[in-house]
This record gives C-alpha cells, structure tokens and sequence, in this order.
DNA sequence: ATTTGCATTGAAATCGAAGTCATTATTCAA
DNA sequence: TTGAATAATGACTTCGATTTCAATGCAAAT
C-alpha cells in the first residue's frame, strides 16, 4: 500500500509546470535557463507555479539532451598520503564554486583504473582530474581518444601533450638540500617513496643531483612507500647497519614524520640536535608543535585553482594546446633541522 | 579545422551498433543488460561490433528511462577530524563495490547545505549518506518529502525516524573514563567539541556522567572545534588560570594530541608522567609511535559498510522502516595514559 | 501435420528537458 | 498608419537508452 503510494507519486515535470501555468513547455525550460528570450511576465508566472508545485528541473535529462553532464571524475589514490585529503577539499571546493559536480573515484591498485576508466566513458564526465599515480600512457591516450580533458596531478608526463600541475620540486628539494648542506651536515640518507611515483622518482634524483653539487656522492637511497609506516621501517633498517646519519632527506612529509618517531622513540636520538629530517608537501600534521617539521609546503590552494582553471578551459576550448603548469613551493624552516 | 572535427565526431550510439550487427536496436540494448531475454547467437555478435566500434552504453540515457541514476551522495564537513577522509574512502569502497557512483560534496558552513540539497534534487541521486554535523530536523523532512533515502553517520536523532549509523559513544567514553579512573587519576579536564556537534555533546555528557558515577563532580569543561589547534589553545587556557590536571577527555584525536603537544612542548609537561590525555576515533595519527593515544577506535570499515548496506536495503524497499545501528568500538590503551 | 508453449526479436513508446524553427506579438521609426 | 526589426512564444524534434507489446521462430507434444 504504502509501496503503491511510492511507485505511484510522480515528480513534478517541465510539462506539469507548463500545463498548470498555462504556457509551453519550451517556455518553462527558457524560465529556468538564463539568458533566454522570454518575458519578464512569463518567467515570474512559471517561477512561481514551479515553485507552488515543487519542480526542480531533471538535471539528468538535460544531460542527455545538452550533451554536457557538469560532472568532473575527480580519480584519487588511497589515503596514505594526508595532502590527499585537503587537495580533494580544494578541489571540490572549486570546481562547485563552477557549477560542476564531483564524481569520486578512489582506487588503490593499478588494476582497478581499467574499470574505472571504463566506467568514465558511460558517465560521460566532461573531465577528470587525476590526483592519482598509476598513470601511464595508454591511459592518457584513451583519453585524447574519448574526448575527454584530463589534468594530472604532480605528475610529470614530459612526452606527452597533457595538462599537468606540479609543484616544482626540483627548486623545492634544492632549497631544502641548501638548508642541510649549510647547516653544517655530511652524511646524507634519502628515504625516497616507491619507484612506480615519478613524483618520488624525481625528488630522489634532484636530491642526489643537488648533493651532488655540494659534494657529496654516493649518498645511499633507501625505498618506502610514502607511509608513516614505512618511514620507520627505512630508518630502522638502516640504523640496524650502520652509524646514524646527520639528515635524512624523505619523499614526503608523513615519511618524515615516521623517521623522526622511529628516530627519537625508539632510537632516543634528538631531532634536530643529533639528527636532521625534512619532508616534502607541508601536511597539516607537519605544522603540529610535536614535529615543526623542516619541509616544502605545496601551494595546495593555489593547485587546485589552476587545476580546475586548466580543465574548464580545455572543456570550453578543446582544441587549446596542452598546459604545464608549475607552481613553486615555499621552504618551511622548522624545528627538525638546526640552522 | 581541428576544432570542427571535434565537434563532428560522433559518439557510437546504440543504433549504430545495431546497424551494424544487423540486428534492431533493441537487441543491442538486451546484449548489455544482464538478465534479458537473448540468444547467445545474438548477444556475441552484438558484443563484437560493439567492441569493433567501441560503443560504450551512454549511463546518462539509462539513467533517464530507468529513474535510477546510481549515484549516491556523499556529504561531507570540511577535514578537520581527520576520521573522514579514512571513512570517505571506505565508503568509496563499499559503494563502487555494489556498482554505485559517488557524488562528493564538501561543506563548511550551513549555509551551503541548502545549496547543495537543491542540488541533489535535481541530480536525482539514488541516496545520500551524510557526515556532516549540520543537519537538523527540517533537512531530514525534505529527504523525505522527495523520496531520497539518507544514513546519517554518527548523528544521533532519537525522536526522527532516520536511518543512523552510531559507534557506541557512550560505551567507549565509559570505558576511558573507568580507565583513567582505575588509574588513580583524580583531577579531571573534559575538552568537548562544538556544541552543534551532536556527537560532541554525546560524548561529553556522557563522560561527565560516568565521571560523577565514580564521585567526581563539577568536572570543567572547555569547548574547542575539534581540531588540532583548538586543542591546544583550550589546554593553554586552562594552564593560564589553573595547575595542571591529572587527565583530559578529549571529544576528539586530533584534539587530544593539539592537547599533549601543548602540555609537552609548551608547559614541559610528561605525559603520561604527569598528565593522562584520551581522544576518540582512532584516527592513523593516533597510532603514531610519537603519541600512540588511547583512545576509543570507531570500526570505520564496518561502519562504512554498514551505511552503505542500510542505504541499499532502502533504495531497494523504500518502505522498509528506519533502521538505527549502533557498532562498539574498541578500547586502546596507549602511552599518554598510566595503568 | 498440427498444436501448444516458450524463447527471441523488432517496432514503437517513453523518460524530461533543450534547442530549432516557424509564427505571432511588440516596438520603434518613418 | 504602415513597415521593418526585434522579441516572445509554442509545436515539434532530439538526445540514447530501456521497456512494453505484439509478432515471429522453433521445439516438443499431440
């Protein structure tokens, strides 16, 4: 009974509103659409029955018809990395602040973006925002092939005409390196993130390139995978073999952090007194009094926004030639190295 | 020119796979949905012109015709409490798993609310599970007056018929409460949420009365935002008035460990020498080897999955009645208490 | 050989708005 | 007052699938 009752009630359509107000159909949709030629009269009529009758407009059937669905896949990996979650924020916020929706996409293995990506083409998202790093090029090629604009997050991708936005980590490491090599420091350990992140990949090789520079060759590298975890788990097993560094040089921020717990918890060493640590991204949990933690904050607003900005205008504009955007990072000198 | 071929190119439909297989369109459409009436004949000779041309069923036409868009609305508060972005990615998780697209939205203020739930009106989402603090009564009577299924998590609403899905606030503030009881703790602190937060007055009161149980009355109470910084600022506060007290109930992690950041960097305090802090949620910093809190974990996944599985049980039986879950949490006895 | 029953199949209606086009109303200048 | 130009309006088509319904084919049963 109940049941029937639900089956049975009927959203409120153009034509309702029309019907009831005495005018056409195409004279409720002009209503609602700015920037049509309608009266003044008419419109206040149809505003007002559509309103008396509770219409909202069927966003999907005017998908279908105007071909644009105002939907933006937003594809993101697991959350291990904590500047996740207040890029997706941004990002969000500014592509709502544009009228478009967020359709998300979380995957934790390479496997899974086969069906994702699949399932993108019968959603006919008018972009997507890849935040994630299991892109390779076949990926982006499918793209071009369906249309669809894409802007890559902190991903390289120097051979192929495809947006991207980065951080510029190259002038960011360099600073960073600077600040230990004057600060007196000379044995240097890199705890670099997985070797599949071309982001990690390429803080590891700037690092190396720029102690290089100084001097210093031959600095050893160790592998995580971008984890609290496994920032531990690298600096541990190092000390297991051999003296403790002066710095430690880590891929991102919540490697960092779990050197400097491994570090001064397990191994009672002080940081930054007997030992130096930065990061990389300027996560919230970087700027916790328990850390202050030596780092290069990523603009993330400001990312966001030119990410957002890209991928509409490649949306208005599809034939707009690709854009690289690089933005630089500012040096955050806090309390896990000495001066 | 290249911009006109864009625009020419067109999408394979359904028709043109048809066309193509010599087959009716209607076949086409029975190729892809499982379950239809079909022979094998038919369907692998649709499936291979359809690969040919690489067709891709439009979901937004599907949508229309079958009053099913498969999408769920995610809401969700700004990332303050660092519980979210964990459990947004569960409930991802869950959600994609049973076929389901997710719509993401982020809001800070109230205000927004409205905004986004004219949205979700005309998007004609299947369900809504919402994280959010700030819905009340009237938002709850507008799901219902347009027939959209919602889970609320971690919101209490005893007198509306709404489907909730709660971690056991009570049960586990109990059992931090008797822990630092049992203790020897004697001086109590309570930093609570914001009074909006449902869940924080739950959790306050409750630990406030669990406290008089064991005789201790009058217990103070200093109201923070939940996050990291008000954490501190709410324990300096006191400091700046007071001694320091045994132990503080914190309504949150990310509260709790702004509060021994403060207490130890700040006042030189040893926690748990001299201070006892817990929070609530569990939360990855939680665990980090620098704090390893006790708090009370919320079983995210199954909290998740839970939601999820109480939204599907709805979308498929409207009429089935509100269902109110209720999952217990588990104690961790950390570091920043004493036995 | 004919009938019954069931599985396939295609034609056509449908979902709900947007956009095209032809028609009517209005405005302003001559 | 008339005509030209412009604005407002409605009828109809369209988007691309699902779904209903009637028609057809085929196999088993008589």
């Amino acid at each position: 009974m109940a049941k029937r009752n639900h089956q049975v009630r009927k959203r409120v359509t153009s034509y309702d509103v029309a019907r009831a107000a005495g005018v056409s159909q195409s004279a409720v949709s002009r209503a609602f659409r700015p920037g049509l030629s309608i009266s003044d009269k008419t419109r206040d009529k149809v505003m007002k029955t559509a309103k008396k009758l509770g219409y909202r407009p069927n966003a999907i059937a005017r998908m279908l018809i105007s071909k644009r669905s105002g939907m933006i896949a937003v594809i993101i990996s697991s959350i291990s990395n904590l500047i996740y979650p207040e890029l997706l924020s941004r990002i969000t916020d500014h592509l709502s602040r544009r009228g478009n929706k967020v359709l998300l996409f979380t995957l934790d293995t390479a496997e899974q973006l086969e069906n994702i990506l699949d399932q993108l083409w019968t959603y006919r998202v008018d972009g997507v925002i890849a935040l994630a790093a299991h892109f390779d090029h076949k990926d982006i090629v499918q793209f071009e092939e369906h249309d669809i604009p894409v802007v890559l997050y902190n991903r390289q991708a120097p051979d192929h005409p495809v947006n991207t936005v980065n951080v510029d980590h190259a002038q960011g490491v360099r600073q960073l390196v600077n600040h230990l090599v004057k600060a007196g420091n000379r044995r240097f350990l890199v705890l670099s993130g997985p070797t599949q992140s071309d982001v990690a990949n390429d803080r590891r090789e700037i690092a190396l390139e720029q102690l290089r520079n100084h001097g210093f060759n031959d600095v050893p590298v160790l592998y995580g995978d971008y984890s609290y975890e496994s920032g531990r788990h690298c600096f541990s097993e190092w000390m297991a073999e051999h003296d403790a560094p002066d710095a430690v040089i880590c891929s991102n921020d919540t490697m960092a952090i779990g050197c400097i717990d491994e570090a001064r918890v397990r191994f009672g060493l002080d940081v930054p007194g007997a030992l130096s640590v930065v990061g990389f991204d300027g996560i919230l949990a970087a700027f916790w009094s328990g850390y202050e933690l030596t780092t290069v904050r990523q603009p993330v607003n400001q990312m966001a926004k030119a990410s957002v900005d890209i991928l509409m205008e490649r949306i208005e504009n599809p034939d707009a030639p690709p854009e690289k955007r690089v933005l630089v990072g500012t040096l955050i000198k806090g309390k896990t190295t000495r001066n």
